[in-house]
Parts: C-alpha cells; structure tokens; sequence
DNA sequence: GATGATAATTGATCCACATCATATCAATCC
DNA sequence: GGATTGATATGATGTGGATCAATTATCATC
C-alpha cells in the first residue's frame, strides 16, 4: 500500500481556495476528495514524475514546493516553474500519453494525486469542475505571457524583483508570511528561471541588501520594501519615487 | 447585418484538421458549425479585439494572419504569438471578464467567431469537444515551455532560426509551401517576439543569406537548408555536421 | 512621379551580463 | 576531526547584442 489514508481531506485542506475545490458545492467536493489518493511524502529531490513517464494524473501540492523542468535537446535544464501548496502540476501533458516534463521536489513535500481518467470523467459530470480547470489553464497561459515580456524585455534587477515579489505574493495567498520565508529554491534554479546566472542573482541579492529592500541570511529572505520592489520590478522606480516626494 | 453568409463552413474548410472539428463526428461538427459567426474580413492592422474589451468569443483564424500582443505597465508592448489559419485565438482570457491581450490582423485575414458561452454549453454536452478544447490549452502550455527555454538559454542566431523552421513548418502543416513564404510580420515584429532588436535580426538575415541557408527577399523568404537550420537553432550544428561528414 | 511615412539595412560604439577564477561557508561522510 | 562536496560570494575580464546614428528601400497617397 503505498497510498496513505491520513485523513486530510479537501474539505479540510487550508489550501481550497486556492485549489480545484474552489467552485464546487459540497457534493461535488465529495466526489472530487474521493478520486484523490494521498501519497507518501516526497523527501528533497524526489521526482514526482519525469518526462517520457506516462502521463496517468494530475498532482496538486499538498505541502513542501517543486520545480517543473524541461530538458534541452543538448542536454541542459530548463526551470518552467515552481509550485506552492494550493497548484496543480501537469497541465502541459494533457494531450500526450507521457509527461512532457519532469517535477521535483525542493523540500519535504505532499502531494494529492488525481488520476486523470477520473478527474476526466468528473469534468464531464461536473461542469463546474471543467470551468475550473479550464480557469486554471487560462491564467497560467497568461501568467506565461507575462514571463514572456519579463524575460524579453525586463533587465536583470527587474527579473529577480518580480521574482521576489510574486513568490511573497503567493506565500501570503497561503497563509503564510510574505514578509519573511525561506528560499527553497537555490540561486542556481532562479537564475536559471530568469535566464540568468547564479552569479548574477548572487551579486542582486547582496545588492538588493545594501539598498535596504530586503534582508538576506542564507536561505532566509526578509521583504523590507515590498511597494518599491514591485514598481521597479515594472520598470516603474520614478514614478514611484515622484508620487512619494509629493 | 455585419455577419455573412458566406457558404463556408467547418465541413469543408481547409484547416479543419487543425482546428476544433478535428476531433468531433459529423453531428457534433454540425453544432459547432452552427455556433459559429463568420465575420467580414479585417484588414491589416485592424484590431480583432483588444485588452479589457470585453471577453465574449475565441477565434478561429480562417485565412490571413494575427498577431497577440501584451502590454507592458510602462507603456511597452510585448508580442507574445503569431497565429495562422486554423489557430485559435482567446485561450489566455478564459477566467476573465476581459481580453487580457489584444490580436492584430497582420494581413487581410479573416476569422470564424465561436461565441464563447455557447462554445461553454456545448462543450458539457460534448465531451469529445470539452478534450480538444483542453488539448489546445495543454500544448499551448507546453509550446510557452519551450519558448521560455528558446529565450533564456539560446543566442539570437538561434532563436531566428528557430523562429524561421518554425513557420516553414507550420506553414507546410496548412498545405502552404513551408520552403518558401512572404513574411507578414516585420522584422520588428519578430525581434520584439524573440526578444532581440530589429538591426539583430536584420544582421542575422543577411547572414543566413551569405550563408547559403535561405534566401531574403524583401518579405519573401526561400528556406534552402531546413535540417540544417533546425539542427543549429537546437544548439547542434556540430553534431549534425560530424553525421554529414560521415 | 513627387512626397512623406514606415520599414530595413549597415556601421560604430557601448554596456549589462556572462564567463572565468578563487575564495568562503555549510553540510555530509568516512 | 579532517576531507569531500555543493552552494554561495566576489573580483577581473570578455563579449553578444543593444544602442546610437545615418542611409536606403519600400509603400501609400495625392
């Protein structure tokens, strides 16, 4: 038996909101809680899947944090995304009969598997349930959209700020303090994500100490400024500064 | 009456194999069909819809070509698709009220409009739809993968090259000649896409040309080493270049 | 066929970030 | 405890492509 019965259920998951519980009603919530299995926790590293493994559920994170990763046909890694308690992982693969890229664990982490030909055929049933996943396809097209203008057009210290501002967004969505957490990500993995490298995230991060946006201590970062960090993250830092000294 | 009636219809379009009916059998293409508006042609530059305009439709490319763009909160614009007969158009808007980008014509190009909450209705009755609906979304997902990897990890020579074999290959999908094409798109177009400049992509052009791998005339582009070009935009012209010698 | 306007080419210069090189620090393993 | 390994930091140098500048097609309009 690897699949564990350890009684958390959606209706009592603190992550709901965030998940695809987030429109059904109390029926179609049971429905949905019984299709999911709950698995063995994740130790660091882990992979949840691989590419080319085939392509049977979708995961929602339980708890912990992933990374989604494709590979380069010369060999390298490329970091697409990386996933917080609440997201759905998968949603590149629906149309393949394998994975079509690899998902692995930062940290200790738990996942909630939904097993697609059943979550398939609830979509079906439910169409509040297709709704929402269509929902979450849609904003995570337009969240690539927006990478897309960051990487093309925003400079280095524009790229790790929104970085780190959209990770302390997502944190407090959570629950948890956006003010203050811990990178479970290695500079290595954001340069790479922000097409960047691990010297020059390195360099911005004791920068970024210097100017007083944040605290750095290892792994442990302290938003001090978040308001400035998200307008210079746009390319905004005057207009700020001038709505300020009025 | 700006809808028209113009007698075609999925059954016999041309790139049904690549758009929505692809899937569906005669009676469910008979539903879509019905649902579907054909507009009068828009002309190039003539704006299909645009951000925050209100979100009512997809739409199917018929003939001609588009162009989604975002823009920036300072005021830039990002292009972030092109998009050919048979592509469908609307996808990152799903979960809002809006469009949150806007599609351009790039041509004279006309569209089939698929009004979007009777394209909802029916895709609860046809499950068959609901799946080529997530589909589309899946490999889009996956396509904005790799593009973030094109923009992050490959030089500009690659990612021209990249952008060229794409579109002889999607043009040849369409039954076009995917070895020779007029561009709809101006160089600025392409290098704002690829996030280059326009006098890196005008440079790179001209030096494809020297180099015997296509050839440039104006708009009109003749692809002479396909595999070639697909090897070097992967980063392995080496590689193919030691099994040609062979 | 003259007149702008828009798109493209080509050259010269510059700079943000990559690359290279070393050093430091923390965690893990004999 | 010393050695090994992986992550991080930081300085010195190099470079791909941006930026700046000037010219030349190309196209639409009268």
């Amino acid at each position: 038996m690897t699949q564990m019965d350890c009684s958390i259920h959606c209706q009592s998951c603190s992550f709901a909101h965030l998940c695809l519980p987030v429109s059904l009603n109390d029926n179609e919530l049971e429905s949905l809680d019984d299709i999911i299995e709950r698995k063995k926790p994740l130790q660091k590293h882990d992979v949840l899947f691989s590419k080319d493994t085939p392509f049977k559920s979708l995961f929602a994170v339980r708890s912990g944090s992933f990374k989604s990763v494709i590979q380069t046909e010369d060999g390298q890694e490329q970091v697409v995304g990386f996933h917080l308690p609440g997201d759905l992982i998968g949603f590149d693969s629906l149309d393949a009969p394998t994975h079509q890229s690899s998902a692995i664990a930062l940290e200790t982490s738990m996942v909630c598997e939904l097993p697609y030909h059943m979550l398939d055929e609830m979509a079906d049933r439910f169409p509040k349930l297709r709704k929402q996943i269509m929902s979450y396809m849609s904003s995570d097209i337009q969240q690539k959209h927006e990478l897309m203008m960051l990487l093309n057009k925003r400079k280095a210290e524009e790229r790790l700020l929104y970085f780190l501002t959209h990770l302390s967004q997502r944190y407090a969505e959570r629950g948890f303090s956006g003010k203050q957490f811990n990178l479970t990500i290695t500079r290595n993995e954001i340069g790479n994500y922000l097409g960047l490298t691990i010297e020059t995230i390195s360099r911005l991060l004791t920068r970024f100490q210097k100017e007083k946006l944040i605290t750095v201590d290892g792994k442990l970062i302290e938003i001090l400024e978040y308001d400035l960090m998200l307008a210079k993250s746009k390319g905004l830092q005057n207009e700020l500064m001038q709505q300020l000294a009025c």
